[in-house]
DNA sequence: ACAATATGCTCTTGATCCGAGCAAATGAAG
DNA sequence: CTTCATTTGCTCGGATCAAGAGCATATTGT
């Protein structure tokens, strides 16, 4: 177990403002050690204490636990296919400031400089309250923090130059992180097995067993675009065939409207899907119903309670809710088509991946503050 | 984290017979913290300290840390579809008695009121020794330990009356305990993700990340046979099309070779795959092809690092090797293919869900020893 | 016999946490 | 306004656990 100190760090970060008296019976301690807890964390600058809302209980009131106004911060960054973010966030998840840019094109090196100079800034303005930093980036990034982003056409971009030698540095892909994000602070909250699915350029995801993102052997999990649930005959840029993801990506849409695969995939397949048009409505039924009996599949395999999408997922889960659906619901195993694991958007939205960034960089420091 | 005691105990456990001062610093204490441990635990009887051969270097010599002679125990048993058995297990793993027949055709409720027999006599010998018991199944086993077993023909079988009212009771499906022993005394120790595969009547399987097997949200987790990877057109028992199951099991090969559905699917198989005639080779390798293209699209998603094959896998891997394994390579991403994660047979073989049943019944017993 | 090395034991110190008893702050009832 | 019931917070004594220093013990090598 760890220590009473971390226990209430984490229900304080968990649940902001929580009662005294409340998050004391979470982690099971009476008001004697509460007493000594609180002064320390205190003492630290770790926690503060509030004022509550008059419960109208009888009974002495208690005051509310607030992330102390010289405590410690975490930086959030996040790279998207059109721009960068930089957040500083306190325990509990506010956020205090922010900066950020449109990409224009820029090469992935250029824009890992633009935002270590964001926060580099930043820690100036806070100085060593900023603790860590945590990155969410639509690609992958292998253990010695070099990005891949074949989608934005970058290759082993050095991540470390946003903040070289940083005590904590938690980066990974930006699917991976809003699945953490939406298990904490969005829709998964309290799902046993909640399985996340975005749709961008291509299809990522993660599963989140018990609270716990699956990173994979090489922090490559949630790869699921890349399972043979598609059509054999179609080849995937991976080199294998059949990839699910080449039936519900922006690539299947174009294929199936005849159309030259465009340059920018996720504004056309948005616009593809929202389209009133018959034959993009046609199309995008036909990709929604690849989405469902994949989820289908997964949900068979994974057992999943809760599944949450984001990105065009969720265009798609509201231009074509029926035959999504559908698919899904008959791709179920039968004893599951009593009660279905819901399909429903992520709840964080495009903040999915910059909040997840986030919580895994605030995790890894709760577990270093004493 | 756990106290001391209990990480001492789990080290001892995974690696029975460690010397006293590697186990010191395993779990990293001092030499005298350790003396006041295994002090603490042998006058608890739950270690014994036994001589070590002699290392040949310089130093006082050490002692090895084995189970206590009077120390608890273990039930641990296994169905499978033609018999079933149950071991005493002590701390480490050891197996100290034995029991079990075959099932000769009875019924579910016989069955378990056998084997729960076989555990009363076991529990008069040993007495209070024996502290609780595991259960590996070949059908899903729900919260309140009903079993269905289809391939059996058994449904709501109690299994509780093995050992009513038993401190210790965990169960489960024996493709999901024959992973979680594959990880701890098989091919998979030490691996990140270990992806267990197990074709018996179905396929069945599970993940296992970091030690910790993936449950599902309903202890349903590892039904791949239900992932879609199959052909669309066939329709799998499940009420759902084109599962993966349907492509790798007996009733694959039946319906490639024209036959009826045999009554015993699994000593069909067997004698299938392992024919020297030129057509039922081919129907095994087509069924090979099968696995490995799936097993493919399972490490892209999941980014397992090794893959173990149990039950009929382990025949198909040995009969068509090259089918099996240029599938897989082919699925692979292309970034995987430089090292592709090794697929090889299960170590443990048969004995593979009854050693899983035993290492998870120690390990919710070894939470509670303190 | 003596040095070098590795390990085990004793004792002190400190951190953490629990619980009993008492104090404080509120709402409800008269 | 007073008193009681209720809830929460504080102080203090005691128990448990673990780290570390210093010394003791058992072996190999010279």
């Amino acid at each position: 177990m760890p220590t009473r100190a971390t226990e209430l760090l984490r229900v304080v970060h968990a649940r902001p403002g929580v009662t005294r008296a409340d998050a004391a019976r979470l982690i099971g301690v009476g008001t004697g050690a509460t007493t000594e807890l609180v002064g320390r964390l205190g003492q630290a600058e770790l926690l503060a204490e509030g004022p509550t809302a008059p419960s109208g209980a009888r009974g002495r009131p208690t005051t509310a636990l607030i992330p102390h106004p010289r405590g410690p911060l975490i930086a959030a960054a996040s790279i998207t296919h059109e721009s960068w973010r930089v957040d500083v966030v306190e325990l509990g998840g506010s956020i205090l400031a922010t900066a950020g840019e449109e990409l224009a094109g820029r090469a992935g090196d250029e824009v890992v400089a633009a935002l270590g100079a964001a926060v580099r800034r930043l820690r100036h303005e806070y100085g060593d309250r900023i603790r860590g930093i945590g990155i969410a980036v639509p690609g992958t990034v292998s253990r010695d923090l070099m990005l891949d982003a074949s989608n934005l056409g970058w290759h082993d971009v050095d991540l470390a130059v946003a903040w070289p030698r940083a005590e904590i540095f938690v980066a990974g892909n930006d699917a991976t992180l809003a699945a953490s994000a939406e298990s904490r602070r969005g829709m998964a909250v309290g799902a046993a097995v909640a399985l996340h699915l975005r749709i961008e350029a291509g299809l990522g995801g993660a599963v989140v067993d018990g609270g716990k993102v699956l990173i994979g052997a090489l922090g490559a999990a949630g790869e699921f675009g890349h399972m043979p649930f598609g059509d054999p005959a179609v080849r995937c840029p991976c080199g294998a065939y059949g990839c699910w993801g080449t039936a519900v990506d922006g690539s299947a849409l174009a294929r199936l409207l005849g159309h030259e695969p465009p340059r920018d995939l996720i504004t056309y397949a948005r616009r593809i899907i929202t389209s009133p048009e018959p034959e993009p409505a046609a199309a995008a039924a036909t990709v929604a119903t690849a989405l469902g009996r994949g989820i289908a599949g997964l949900v068979n395999g994974l057992d999943a309670d809760l599944v949450t999408l984001g990105g065009l997922g969720v265009d798609l889960l509201a231009a074509a809710p029926e035959q999504l659906l559908t698919a899904y619901e008959a791709g179920l195993m039968s004893f599951r088509r009593a009660a279905p694991p819901p399909v429903v958007p992520a709840l964080l939205g495009d903040d999915g991946p910059i909040a997840g960034a986030a919580e895994e960089a605030w995790t890894a420091l709760l577990t270093r503050l004493v």
